[in-house]
DNA sequence: GACTTATTAACAAATGTTGCTAATTAGCAT
DNA sequence: ATGCTAATTAGCAACATTTGTTAATAAGTC
């Protein structure tokens, strides 16, 4: 995803109106790799400019997916997450903090015994504990305590 | 999964009772490999049970894969998918008419640069065009019509 | 065949997302 | 600058999927 600057040109040549709430989505994605939920971001934005609706929000958000400025994918988590990351990659979902890591691989394997299917596009998603979560269940394991940890997570922006 | 037969036994065994609802879920889920969602799993069985109803075939299915006997996925089509197929293995999605089909791949990719995440399940999720929507693609060419021809679906059962 | 307990079915609710509309506001041209 | 046109905003309703709740029913076991 581009920067504020660049996005609000981009925004008027599109023939969208660069409004405040729209700015500050724009800085509030910028070089964002949490993978915020629409409510997430909606969460901060309103601290920032209280009044804002999750309604613009979700607009906004379909508005730059839509100019291939940002990827929306569904790694199983309930609701969509938004990745300013547009590079060919992947995604790591940690099963306990819900935190979601972009993951470069050399290439997805090849799906072999169905020729029929064109395949335009492969996805991996990589489930298990984050560094974080790994570490606090082993302190724990050390701590003999039975409740993990809890680390401050990853989500939201 | 197994066979109606054995899963009412194992359904007694885990202290479930077989009901005709159950049985019949059994039946429409054994060797199915439409990956069925419970609202079209739900429409079969009521053409063929009339009455049964939604929150029925939920709770089934979430017994079944508590028992291990179902996989359910989430391949971008919106809702769950059930998948009595129980190995490891992959899904091919068609982005024309959101069938889905196993895929069965060597092994998913190691993910490197991220050492401190420890990786529990891989899932790969293709996406594409399947035979016959690519083949109905390619007569539309021929034909040089502008609307693609639809072919039967293979959702539902 | 009676008793205990799980299941059923209907409804409500929670969640995430999209549709709708009046009033506002931005952008553009003059 | 000023006004015009059209997009945006915010609030609310609606929608879809899934889960919770409850009275009445039905299954399984002895």
């Amino acid at each position: 995803m581009r920067s504020p600057e660049d996005l609000s040109v981009a925004f008027r040549a599109a023939g969208l109106k660069v409004t405040p709430q729209r700015q500050l989505l724009f800085r509030l994605l910028h070089d964002n790799s949490t993978h915020p939920t629409a409510d997430s971001l909606f969460t901060v934005a309103s601290e920032l400019m209280p009044g804002i609706s999750l309604r613009t929000v979700y607009q906004t958000l379909t508005d730059l997916a839509h100019m291939g400025e940002l990827q929306s994918i569904e790694v199983g988590t309930g609701s969509m997450r938004f990745d300013p990351n547009v590079s060919d990659h992947h995604h790591a979902v940690c099963d306990q903090c819900g935190a979601v890591q972009d993951v470069y691989v050399s290439r997805a394997p090849e799906l072999h015994g169905l020729d029929s299917f064109e395949v335009s596009d492969a996805h991996i998603v990589y489930r298990g504990l984050c560094g974080l979560c790994s570490a606090s269940r082993d302190a724990d394991k050390n701590n003999h305590q039975t409740k993990g940890t809890s680390h401050a997570s990853l989500e939201g922006i």
